[in-house]
Formats: C-alpha cells, structure tokens, sequence
DNA sequence: CTAATCTTTCAATAATTACTGAAAGTTTAA
DNA sequence: TTAAACTTTCAGTAATTATTGAAAGATTAG
C-alpha cells in the first residue's frame, strides 16, 4: 500500500469509527485529513480532497472548533482562512475527554441522581429503581473521575498510570 | 417525583443517551426497562410499557442477548419466554467494554496497523501519515488495555484502583 | 465606496436508520 | 397430530439525520 491508498482508508476508517460513536461521517473525516496533514488546509482544500459540498465543509469545520480539536489559521498575504488540526494526540484525548463528559455524563449523572433521590415509598418496583440507579449513578461517577484524571493531568499521566497498572 | 415520573425519565433518558452512543433508542430503552425491574418481564409486558412493536420488541431483545446484557428465562409453567436484564453494574460495565473493544478497538487497530506500516517514500506527507498513525495507535492500545483491565479483573478492581489513583 | 473574494446560513432533498404489522415459522399442550 | 400460543422475519413506510447548493452575509484590496 502506498502514499494515496493509505491516506484514503485512513480518512475512510476514521470516518466509520466516528459514525458508530455518534460523530457524523463528514466531521470524522475532515478532522482524519487536517490531522494528517503537514500543513493547514483551505476549505477549498478540504472540499476538494473529500469531495464534500462547501456548505457540509463550512458546518463540520465549525463543529471541530467548537470541539476544541480544530483551528482557523492565517497564512500571510492570503486572503482564505486555513485549518489545522490539534497534533499532539495525547492532547486530542483530553480535549475529548473534556467535552464528552461535558456533553454526555454529567446531564446523566444530573437525571440518575434526580432519579435515585425520589421517595422511598416502600414497595419492591420503588426500591429496586433506587437501588440500580443509584449503583449506576456511583459507576458513572468513576468512569467521570478517570476521564477527568486523564484531562487534568500532565502529559502522560495516561502512559504512566498504565506502567503502575500493570506491574 | 415519585415512581411512574421517575421511572420513565430514566428509561427515556437511557434511551437518548444511547442514541448518543450509537445505540438505538428502543434497545437502550427495554434495558433499562429490565435493569430496573425486580422481575423477569414478557415480551408483552415490554411491548406495552414502551409502546412499541412486537418486531421491534424481538429485534432488539436479541441485539440485546447478543450483546450478552440480557437473558432469556422461563418461569414454571408459563408458555412465553421472559427477559431480565444483568442486573450487577460492575459486570454490566465489564460486557459493554468487552463488547465495544471487540466491535470497535481492534478494528481500527489493524486499520491504523496497517496504515502506519506503509513504506516511507522519504516525502513529508507520508512521514507524516506514518507518525501520526502511529500516536493513534499506540493511543488505541492503550485505551484498550485500560478496558481489558477492567474486564478481566475481579469484582472491584474499578473501584480499587481509583482508590489508588486518588490517593 | 465598491467589487472581488471568501464564509455562513438554511430550505430543499437525499441518504440512512428505525419501526411497524402481518405473514411465516416454531414450539408445546392435549 | 393439530391447533393454540408464542416468536421471528422482513418488505414497506416513517422518522431522523446528513448533505447540497444557492443566496445572503462578511471582509478586504484597491
């Protein structure tokens, strides 16, 4: 496999991947080809290389910035904008870390404690539904505190961890 | 809020946060139906608690059997099959890391494997392609690994290792 | 100021994904 | 056996989500 053939299903996996965790396809993509590439890319750029209309281009360009993992550039004397994406993966991790807990467990942690908070009245069906949901609660509370260990921490606090794991 | 309120914010707050996870929002929905119920329950019963079809009902049950979260069993005497859901959330949280590893993880680790092992043609673009794909996939390993340690250990090792890591 | 260049917005449409319901299939009681 | 009770399948349809492309909105060079 060479240059081109690699470069496709790289963007083509990554776009995959992205779909099946809830990120559209053109927005996985787009950030699989600004993250491979040496240097920051138009619009016009982007377009061209994924075949994707400026509108879709314009909207998910946004999206990733809104992310965090994309960043308009300027290039001296030119009159378009550029984008590059975040290279340093351990810092792509954390900044999805960050929003996906943002975005995703603390609205759940919020409704399960709502939830496991009602009144006891007594019966099996109640009690049952306090007891799961406060277990469920305690477990998303955890899978929160790793995700925000692995944002607040120094660089490679997620490699060196694993050292201490697994010894 | 008492139980009907409570029971059906979680269950539909469930169901949407599966859609966020690429899991749909019926199958996300009758297992917390289960997971919260202290008895085994009908396909009926389903059926008429979140009022969606009999089809439905059996695609999704099975999709939920497959993913190993939700069981078959039978009660003494009766004709119909009934559903429980497991109800430990250590191991619930154990089957949904083995699952998406296998589903998710190792593919893209032999697609990023295979991406990073093209021949270097000395170009910046494919020095490039090479480096970054192979941050992703030590990235990916890692990842991994933290879920395979989580699978494969004892009851609590979640819990634990915490502990550890707070210290 | 104004025309050229570039970006954003959004209504229309396409593509994908989920759901229904009825028919076919399966199991078991009698 | 056979028929009643139950489950699965799947073609058709509905609902959702993504994409386009053209018009409107910005920005800047001259």
């Amino acid at each position: 496999m060479e240059y081109t053939a690699a470069k496709e299903k790289f963007i083509n996996t990554w776009g995959s991947l992205g779909t099946l965790w809830g990120i559209n396809k053109a927005m996985a993509q787009i950030h699989a080809l600004l993250f491979i590439s040496p240097d920051p890319l138009s619009m016009e750029d982007v377009m061209e290389e994924l075949h994707i209309s400026r509108g879709n281009t314009s909207m998910n360009l946004r999206q990733l910035i809104e992310w965090g993992i994309v960043y308009k550039t300027s290039i001296a004397g030119e009159r378009k904008e550029y984008f590059t994406s975040e290279k340093d993966v351990q810092e792509l991790a954390r900044t999805i870390a960050k929003e996906r807990s943002r975005r995703e467990i603390q609205p759940t942690l919020k409704v399960l404690k709502e939830v496991c908070s009602i009144k006891d009245d007594g019966t099996v069906k109640t009690k049952e539904l306090i007891k799961k949901t406060k277990e469920l609660y305690d477990l998303a509370e955890t899978a929160d505190i790793m995700l925000n260990k692995i944002v607040n921490q120094e660089q490679n606090w997620l490699t060196k961890t694993l050292v201490k794991l697994l010894k």
